[in-house]
RNA sequence: GACCCCUUCGUCUAGCGGUUAGGACACAUCCCUUUCACGGAUGCGACACGGGUUCGAUUCCCGUAGGGGUCGCCA
């Protein structure tokens, strides 16, 4: 979707890769190039990144042009200019590549949520590439965990796996013949050598390289003295740091969001890009996500996986996302519950944090606990449903179980929690506990009170949860207690807890004759 | 061992030379209240250390320490 102006920008050499920044100002941006000055209204992620390591270029500026106006002689004055790398007449294509090796990490949903953001803030292409390579480890099995977990965290991709697309395939283990072209491509420029075993390596050019990285800035890497890399095994297949590359040319991506694991490698990825006679795409390194001690989180620590950790344990995905996206990224807004559109929204490479992050689990639930009451009473049973089934409960009345468990959404912070909170709604030979059965029987006056309240309920004649509590109020008051010393005795009796929501709730939920029974049920067994 | 990234309350963070160093989670106290919660209020609590630069450093530079990462025919 190019404007006229835009068109003609890209005519007279206005491309993708380096331009040359002047100034923002009121006005808006000012660019540079070759020549001449181009004002810009607008930007989408409008934003730079400081560089630490060299004070000479000290932005790394990420722009995607939305609207351009003039386009006039640059001035003549020396005002200072800054080389930056912009993509601004093209969409931005990103992508999420992860190796199938079962439930999808905490640390790779947020490189996709990350990816995912940028292509949705700025209309870009989100792409989902498989990377299995690597034939003896990696399952069908597995690949379904990253797609469930993708799914589940609500991050839709525009091309790969079950939706296609013009590049595909998105397997690497179906695209040998496109790996042996390029293959072909490094041999006819004398960068590989053959092993005596069949191992194929890259030449290194061994010359410094630097990094333009969108969370790191500047980073350069002296000449290497590593051994040349190895991009193909004997048995013909490829390694990581070839396919990765190719395939991020010949899929266009023009921008890579990925875990900071990967920058001390990056340099061997740029001088693939270059021996290709392809221009890397722009960089943006992501700070890692540690246990709470700071180690390294691995497979087995707590909140490491999507499906084990959070689906199973009962989070919400939009909590699980808008968690995973505050580990290092702060949005400028003045709030932190954000709805993943608002995220896409705010969203800013320039803000991404360059230190490792902690993982809070507290402060995940916290979210969660947010997200929980702020959905309806549907969309709560619904969530809550896979939690009743498993605890055994069976839903007659949906409308009613829609109730009860809206009832106690701000008790809990986890969907799991819910059945403990609810079951008694469900049947009516749930257990006494033990401290409710001890205050039950610690005075001989309870069965009486119990009756005298059951006396009233029973003789109401509408049943609303003010008339039952009306109920109650009146028939503590003809008893000569107070309330609140004959309402732990219903709530003993209607749930056989001590805890719980408003007991007129818990009476009007299930029922009048329900009601009866129970206090019936709780006379006879606990007081009997 | 070499190289790279990082360092503000316990945790996530705001800050971009001059602030009583702000917020959120957690924790504590109080209020609300039929319980448990929610909510509200208050409190606790940080610039890793040492040198510079500067009238002035949390902020800029250099070291040190500490944490993390990378150096595979894993991805």
């Amino acid at each position: 979707m190019r404007s006229g102006l835009d068109e003609d920008f890209h005519k007279r050499g206005f491309g993708d890769g380096l331009a040359e920044l002047g100034h923002e100002d009121r006005d808006g941006w000012h660019l540079w190039q070759k020549g001449l000055e181009r004002r810009v209204d607008s930007c989408m992620s409008a934003g730079f990144h400081g560089s630490r390591q060299d004070s000479a270029r000290p932005f790394q500026p990420l722009a995607f042009l939305k609207s351009s106006s003039t386009l006039r002689p640059l001035p003549a004055s020396g005002a200072q200019k800054r080389p930056f790398s912009l993509h601004f007449l093209m969409t931005p294509r990103v992508r999420f590549a992860p190796s199938p090796t079962g439930d999808l990490h905490v640390g790779g949903g947020r490189t996709a949520l990350f990816n995912w953001l940028f292509a949705r803030q700025t209309g870009g292409t989100f792409i989902l590439r498989i990377e299995d390579t690597d034939g003896a480890r990696n399952t069908e099995e597995a690949q379904r965990g990253i797609v469930k977990g993708l799914r589940w965290l609500g991050l839709d991709w525009d091309e790969g796996p079950e939706v296609g697309g013009p590049h595909g395939p998105y397997f690497q283990s179906q695209r040998k013949a496109i790996y042996d072209a390029y293959l072909a491509k490094l041999e006819a420029a004398g960068r590989v050598y053959t092993e005596e075993n069949g191992a194929v390596r890259f030449k290194f050019s061994r010359t410094a390289i630097t990094v333009h990285d969108l969370v790191c800035g500047d980073v350069t890497f002296a000449p290497t003295e590593e051994p040349d890399m190895t991009i193909r095994r004997p048995d013909g297949s490829y390694i990581f740091h070839f396919v990765n590359v190719v395939d991020d040319i010949e899929m266009r991506m023009t921008h890579v969001f990925r875990g900071e694991d990967h920058l001390s490698n990056t340099w061997k990825h740029i001088d693939l890009f270059h021996a290709l006679g392809a221009t890397p795409p722009t960089y943006a390194h992501i700070p890692l996500i540690l246990n709470p001690d700071g180690s390294k989180m691995s497979k087995r620590d707590a909140g490491s996986a999507i499906e084990h950790s959070y689906i199973h344990e009962g989070f919400l995905p939009d909590a699980v996302f808008n968690y995973l996206a505050m580990l290092g990224w702060t949005p400028r807004a003045d709030k932190e519950v954000l709805t993943r559109e608002e995220l896409a929204k705010l969203f800013n490479p320039a803000d991404i944090h360059s230190a490792n992050a902690r993982f809070d689990l507290q402060k995940c639930q916290w979210f969660n606990a947010q997200f929980l009451r702020a959905l309806s009473p549907e969309a709560l049973l619904n969530a809550s449903l896979p939690f009743l089934t498993s605890a055994g409960l069976v839903i007659g009345d949906e409308a009613m179980a829609a109730a009860a468990v809206y009832s106690v959404k701000e008790k809990v912070s986890l969907l799991k929690e819910i059945p403990a909170w609810v079951h008694y709604f469900f049947r009516e030979d749930y257990p006494f506990e033990t401290d409710v059965m001890e205050k039950l029987k610690a005075k001989p006056e309870n069965a009486n009170l119990l009756k005298a309240a059951q006396t009233a309920l029973g003789q109401a004649a509408e049943w609303s949860e003010s008339s039952v509590h009306g109920a109650i109020e009146a028939a503590a008051k003809d008893a000569g207690v107070k309330t609140g010393a004959l309402m732990p005795l219903l709530r003993a009796a209607l749930s056989g807890q001590s805890r719980g929501p408003n007991v007129a709730t818990i009476a009007h939920l299930v029922g009048q004759e329900s009601t009866l029974r129970r206090i019936d049920r709780t006379l006879s067994e606990a007081l009997g």
